[in-house]
Order: structure tokens, then sequence, then C-alpha cells
DNA sequence: TTAATAACAGACCATTTTGGTCTGCGATTA
DNA sequence: TAATCGCAGACCAAAATGGTCTGTTATTAA
């Protein structure tokens, strides 16, 4: 519920990784998998989409591999998102293929929603992934704690 | 992805309903199942799980029912989704169990994830039940006028 | 007192989504 | 021209979710 696909996570991880490297390092797959024990041939997948969808420059030859196509500064989580799962949708029903929701017709939460959804996407819109790298390390133990992120003022 | 369960859209839908009632009116699960064709039996499940949750109040009898046990207003959504789906949680390593993580020693992103995470639980903390049904419905088409286009479809 | 009503409880199965594997192809360059 | 790398899609396994089935318990009205 609310949950992110490890695919979201592998690409986060790659994309970190990458940011980390010199201005026009190329990395292949491998060298990502070991880093963080991802198995490759899903990673590769994950790498192809992220590519297909202009967050990655592939080098397809040997001694090739990815590097960023844009500045981190220049794409947002919810790109990274949208690029590995299709699209993000908290609705169940929001799927495009709104026939097969028996509730539609008297469906009396959709807007409100609708809302909610909208307000997430704008705050996964609104960071970068440089932002995103760059974020303060919280102390440890805060998920496990108490969830002490709720009252954090943003 | 980010979706909410069906479980939780029928919550809604049956808080929804149960706020539209008079005080201290109760209804059954026919009712509610009726209203929006949601199956009884699951639709049991997920209002059993509000009343042990402390957010409906069973009447077991006949004549019985359920009804809200609190005012709408200090109900938040997070209340509602932690009731039926358990947690939210939007890293997929968060469930408790990190030794299954692989990438828990050189992990990049989780803290940035929590940061996010806890973004998304404050804007489900501060919307309370009385606020989202009574939310302006939106213009139509929003979903599929834009944010729906954002990702490929699946 | 008892039968009807409605919630409670949990085992169980089906479907969908997701994670991961396998196999082969295509582009580039040393 | 062979090695290295990405590209592509079929395929299977596991997990999450949706939904069904069977039966029990509490309350009330006849």
């Amino acid at each position: 519920m609310l949950k992110l696909t490890k695919k979201v996570d592998y690409a986060l991880l790659a994309l970190s990784f990458l940011s980390q490297q010199e201005e026009g390092q190329v990395v292949n797959i491998r060298e990502v998998s070991e880093a963080y024990q991802i198995p490759t041939e899903i990673l590769a997948k994950v790498l192809q989409r992220l590519s297909k969808k202009g967050i990655l420059q592939s080098h397809h030859a040997p001694k090739g591999g990815y590097s960023l196509k844009k500045p981190a500064r220049n794409v947002s989580i919810l790109d990274v998102i949208n690029a590995i799962d299709g699209s993000v949708g908290i609705l169940s029903c929001s799927d495009g293929h709104e026939k097969t929701c028996q509730q539609i017709d008297n469906c009396d939460i959709r807007s409100p929603l609708e809302r909610i959804q909208g307000k997430i996407m704008w705050l996964l819109e609104d960071m970068s992934l440089e932002e995103f790298i760059h974020s303060e390390p919280t102390t440890g133990g805060v998920l496990h704690g108490s969830i002490n992120l709720l009252g954090q003022p943003r």
C-alpha cells in the first residue's frame, strides 16, 4: 500500500551511483549491480527503461555503459517513478479502464482522492534527483522507532 | 504503484456513507454494499477492521449495524489507511525485517525516501475524514486530462 | 425461550502484480 | 571479426490482493 516497487528503488540507487561519477564517465550494469547487490538482469531492464525515457544515455559498445543524460537537477523523482512503473496513481480505478469500476456511478470519494493524489504528485515532481541525493541523513532508527518524520515541517 | 488498495477505497466509501447518516443512526453492511455495489463479505471485513481500530462503533444485534465512533473531523485519512492496510510505507524495505534487504549496508536512498514518506504521511494525517468528504469536486477529466497521461499505459 | 438478524472470525482459493530468470539479438569498437 | 556491451521479449515464481465459503456469537423481538 502506497509502496514503491523494488524496481524504483533500483532505479534510484543506480541514478545515485551514476550521479557520483565524473562528468562524461560511463558505468556499465555490472558495476552498478555489484555496488548494490542487485541482480544484473533486472537492473538491465530498469536502466533500459530509464534510457528509453531520456533519463539515461546509453553507450552501446564495449567499454560502454550508461551515464546521466540530463543534470540531476533536471530530473524529478516523479520522472523516475513514471519511467519505471508507468504512472503514479493512488486511485485503484485510475487505470484508464473505468468501466471496470463498479462504484463509478455514485462514487463519493473520487475527487477527494484526486486531490490527495495531486498533492503527492506535486511533492514528487518538486523534488529533483539532485536534491534527493544530497538529502541530509535522518537520525538512525527513525522508521522503526516511531515514524517521527510525521511532524516534520515541510 | 503508490496505489491505494480497494479495501481502502471501500473503507472510505463506507465512511462517507456513514457520515451522511443522522446522528446515532446505524447502518448495516447490506445497505452499504448495495449503495456502492461492494461484495458484502469483503465489506464486512473492512468494517470489522474499522470497528476494531476504534473508527466505527458496531451494534451487534438485529437492527444493528455500524456508526461512526468519533466525529469525522477527528479521523484522518491516514488513520483509515493504517486501519485497513496496516501501515503506510513507500519504502520496499520498511517492513521491519531489514535483514532481507540486500542493499542495506550501502543504501544511498533510504533517508531521502524516508523524507518523502514523511511528507506523504503528514499530508494524509493532515486531512480529516470530514475535509475529505466535503472536498470540492475537481473539474472534470482531471485524471485523464493530465495525470494519467504522464506515464505510459500498462 | 427461541428464532431471526447482524456482526465476528478465520480458513481458503483466485487473480493480479511484481520480482526475477532465461534466451537470443543488435550495435560498436579494438 | 570477435569480444563487449546494451536491447528485447518470453517466461516463470513469489507475493500481495481481492474475493469466497463456512461457521460462530451477540442481541433483540416475537
